[in-house]
Formats: C-alpha cells, structure tokens, sequence
DNA sequence: TTGTATGCGTTATCAC
DNA sequence: GTGATAACGCATACAA
C-alpha cells in the first residue's frame, strides 16, 4: 500500500506522504513538522530536507477542507471600472488584511445572473464569507442569498426585514447636501442626470432629489432631468440631451462618472464652469479631483461603508450567532471649483 | 455510525450524508441524483426532496478535493485603480467565462511582499491557475514562480530565458508611436513624465524615450525628462516640476493616469492643450477619452493582452506539456484634441 | 440502478 | 516524540 504510493509517477505533485516517505518518518510527524509544532531535531531536519528536495508545497484544498475555512474572503461589485468600487475595495482589504483574510475581487457587472451564479459557486465555501454591493436586489438574490452557507454581508439598501448584516449610504442626506449647497449659492435651475432609475442608488438618488428640491422651496421640472445609466458615456450623452432642451444653471449628477460626462458636454458647448453652469458628482471619487475645473461632490462614505461591511463580516466569523447588524454612513460635501462661485 | 452522523447539530450545514440519509438511499446514490447522472425516477425524487428539505448546497472544498480542480482563475494586477488594469481584466474574464472558469481578481499594490505571498496562498490549488501582471520582477518572484503548483502565466516583460506563459506589450515601438506622431506635427522640444523607473514600464518607457528622439533627429535633454510613479497625483507634481523649470512644447506621459495629471497641470498654468502644448499619453484608458480636451494616447494592447494570457492560460491547462510560449502585442496611436494641431 | 469501499491531501486524536 | 487511524465532504470503480 504505501510502497504503492511511491511509485505514483515522479511529476505529480509531492503531498505529505511523499516527503514523509523520502524523510523515513511518518505522515503524522511529517505534518506536525511541516506546521512547525514538535519533533525532535533530527526528525525537523530530515523532514525539512525532504520537503526541499521534492519541492513540496501543501495543498490550500486539502488544509481547508480539514480547517473548515479558507481564509478567503470575497467582495462582489458591478463594475470594478467605478472608482467609488476601488476605493471600497481598498478599505475593506485593508481590514481583511489585519485579520489574516485574503481578499478576492469579483465584478459582476451589474448581471442579476452573475452575482446568483456567483452565491452558488463561490460562497460554496471556496471563500469564507462574501461582501456584496449589488445594484439591484430581486427576490431571487434574497433568496439566494438566504440559502448561501457562508455569512454575507450586503452594502446598499438591503427591505428592512431581510435578516442579513447591512451597511447603507445615505441616499437622501447626500442629495439634499448638494441641492442645498446649490441653492446656498444661486442657483435656481437646478438639473439632475441620474443612472439607471431601476437600480437601488438610481431610485433612491430621484426620489431623494425631488424632496430635496422641496426642501430648499425649488420646483421640480420635468424637463430637469435626465437619466442615463452610471457610467461616463451614457452620463455625457444623457447631459447632452438635457442641454438640448434646457437651460439649467446647475446640474447635479447621480455620480462622478456622469459629472465627468456632463463637464466634457458643458465645455464643448462653450459653457463655463461654474460661471454659467455649477456642477456636483456624487461618491466623490478620485475622478472628480483629476477633471479640470475640479468637481464638487457628494461623497456617500465608500471606504468607510467598506470598513465598516468588513468589520461587520469578521465579527460575525468570529461569532455566527449575531443577530443581522444595519449600519449607516453619513454623507459629506466637497466643494471644488465647479461650483465655488456664488450667482 | 451512520446513526451518529445523524445526531449532529441541526444546524451544522447539510452534507450528502444527511441527504442520503433523509431521502433513504446511500451516499453514493444520493450524489449520482445531486450530479445529475442516473438514479431511477422514485430515488430522484426522494433525494431532490431531501434535498431540498434540509437546504443542501454542496461543498466546493470537498469537491474540488476530489476533482482535483477549483474551476477558479486568479488575477494579479498592481493597481486596480488603474483603468488599464480593468480593461485588460475584462478581457480577461470574457475568456475564461467561455471555458467556464470563474475570475478572482486580487489588488497586490505594487508590493512584491503581497504578490509571493498570494503566489504561495491562492496558487497553492486555491485557483487552477494565476495570471500576473507584476510591475516589477525579482528573483524572488521568479523563484516563487517556479515553485508554484499551478501554473502562472505573466503579463509583462520576462527574462528571457524565463520558463512561463508570456505575453509582453511593445513598449519601443509605442512610445515611438507618439514621438513620431509628435515630431510630424512639428514639435522639437518633447518632454517626458516617466513612472517609477525601477519598474519593468518605466525602465522599458524609458529607454524607449531616448531611442525615439534619436530615431527622429532630436536631441535628448536632461531637463525635459521627470519622474514621478504611475498614479495620477504624482504624475501631476512631476509634470508641475517640468513646467516650473523648462518650456517644452509637447509632453509625452507613461500613462493616461500621468497625462491626466499633467493636462491639469498645463490647463491651471494657463497654457493651452494643444496650442501652446501638445500631450500624449499611454495605454489609451477610458481617461483620455474622458478628459477636456480628450487626450491622444498609445494603446499598448491591454484587452488584447489580457486576451492572450487567458488563451495561453486555458490551453496550458488543457495540456501541461507545452513548452513555455511567448506572444508580443502590436502598439496603437489614437489621436484626440490633446495633439491635434499642427506647429 | 444501487450500494460498498476507497481515495483526494491534510490535520487531529489518541494510543504508544 | 512518534505513528496508526479517523475524520473533513465528495465522487467514483467496482461489485452486486
């Protein structure tokens, strides 16, 4: 039997009983030795030398199924090309790291199917837990979710009885930051280029729009709004309609990539900026810093929810037990140049 | 003993024992049912319902334990704020979605500490295969490389003599791309904001620079050249420093992340882009198109490299035995406002 | 079709 | 300190 195993053909692999065999000892001692608890020297030395000789390397696999946790942990985004994603990545990995877990990044790009495929693939245990930030939950990823055996944990606006740990922005306060900072300064046309309307920030930024608009006594106008989706081409085209149309003195984008769009349409169309026409993004990304005049805008707390969604996820690794946890993170202006002049 | 299995905790997550058990059948049937292959009408359906009934989702560890394989590909890029990065994981992904694997996609940060110890974590049969795109290579790498189990396949320049999968831009012939171009609209004095030139990209840009200007009649001078790393802040201060102590008239940039920045630079000083400066920048990211004036850039081919290494990739994991293959991307220069003009 | 038995590579338990 | 041996959860060769 274990002379058998010997005569596996020299290419595969080395495992444990390869070296053990090689030192002359026994799987058990060439484990212990290989995890660096107990053995007498000469056996360390002889299993050491062994390991050496036949370049062995310890199957992850192997180990996780044993230990029962990987060590992995993953984050789900839409569209990894969105800085506001980089920069939640960032902070959660910075976490992750403390605690010994490895980050993997997975984008899904906004497919309903892919992030399910992914709770079905992934979360079967290759990882220990999965943060997600999707941009629209159905029934189907509740469900799918509930069914996941590893703990998630969702950024975004999670139905108020879904059982699962939640960080959320605040759609509602950051809007009503920029619209007042808008109206603070002038402006009495105020226009709104949303992404997609049918995505969760979409929705809640237009809801949270309108109620700002009352707030500061604005009107709202139809004829104000755009939508696009949220990514830079859509943004600008979605801008470009608007200034086809409408003559607003102030536009406020759902985030940094339709600013951007929206800027480029503005000076293509010989408008000042801020002068004629102010200008606030939101998630306030590093995009907002590299455009020229540089963008004011709305920042939703992206690394913080980031950190904070991580912290959540240890905690609940260390203790499955917890009742699911929501946290909210509060919003904060930047005013740049885009919107630093007062009418 | 099969009794005992059945006294575990409730709540311990399902296995195809406990379906087994519940549905009446053995564990080997069971699993037949759950992989879909055979099992007679009646025990399909008493293992679906059991199933069903305790929740059951199978456990990739175990199943990769047997198979031998995760179905998972990993990708190491330095920077994923860098949308060249994102482009080339994109293509990336699109690949292997096709051959049904799954894209895990992890940020080492330029720090060849993080890379060797995912090299030595994830490749340790976490993933069946790991796709690199390192910003600089030591032995260390190149050592940890050979030891992995999995098989590597590096995005970037090589040593030559380096036994793996390969896929390299041209870096000589793109930066000659744009100092061509700059010098046939006219512009004789040409400067250059470098990366951080102990990085395979900056040594190789670098070098490719001096032989440019050689191949196109005009003198290299000293204080036309800057440094600063890859992101967009310090491309800015190195583009501040060029501008505060010489007058070029066009400025090459290693990367569309540095154009930026300089393009920031040059706008805040009062400078006209391209007038009075022409700009050019690398990797032809979504930024240059995104910038005002947008930005002309080389593309050095990173969806297509990115495309090639999953192909190199997939085909290395369908035959081990190939010999060690290396492609080369042909470069490409799309002109935007940024250079427009001709002198 | 179904069940028994074995192995994937590792660690943990428990005697010695 | 060391060595059998039993898990971890799953899939499959083989016999029934």
């Amino acid at each position: 039997m274990s002379r058998k195993r010997l005569q596996k053909s020299a290419d595969a692999p080395a495992t444990v009983r390869t070296v053990a065999a090689l030192a002359g000892v026994s799987i058990a001692s060439a484990s212990r030795v290989l995890n660096g608890i107990g053995g007498s020297t000469e056996t360390v030395r002889r299993v050491r030398e062994a390991a050496a000789r036949v370049g062995y390397v310890p199957n992850a696999i192997a180990r996780s199924l044993q230990a029962r946790r990987t060590g992995l942990l993953a984050l789900a985004v839409a569209d990894i090309g969105n800085p506001v994603y980089v920069e939640m990545m960032r902070a959660i990995e910075e976490v992750a790291k403390r605690a010994d877990y490895q980050l993997l990044v997975h984008a899904t790009g906004a497919d309903p199917e892919g992030e399910t495929a992914l709770l079905e693939g992934l979360a079967r245990r290759y990882v220990d837990g999965m943060i997600l930030s999707p941009l629209r939950i159905g029934d189907g990823h509740l469900t799918a979710l509930g069914r996941s055996p590893v703990p998630v944990t969702v950024v975004g606006q999670l139905p108020d009885d879904a059982p699962f740990d939640n960080v959320r922005a605040d759609s509602h306060g950051g809007v009503l930051l920029a619209i007042e900072h808008l109206a603070d300064t002038g402006r009495k046309r105020i226009a709104f280029v949303n992404g997609a309307p049918d995505t969760l920030p979409g929705a809640a930024r237009m809801t949270a729009y309108r109620a700002a608009l009352t707030a500061v006594g604005l009107p709202y106008e139809e004829e104000l709004v755009e939508i696009g989706d949220f990514q830079y081409a859509q943004g600008r085209a979605a801008a470009a309609r608007l200034l086809a149309r409408a003559r607003p003195d102030a536009i406020f984008c759902a985030n940094d990539l339709i600013a951007a769009g929206a800027l480029h349409e503005l000076l293509a169309g010989g408008l000042r900026v801020p002068q004629d026409v102010a200008l606030v993004g939101m998630d306030d990304t590093a995009l907002a810093e590299m455009s020229f005049p540089q963008i004011s805008s709305v920042s939703l707390g992206a690394a913080e929810r980031g950190r904070l969604a991580a912290d959540l996820m240890l905690s609940r690794l260390e203790n499955p037990q917890l009742a699911p946890r929501r946290e909210t993170v509060a919003p904060t202006l930047t005013v740049r140049a885009s919107s630093e002049v007062t009418l």
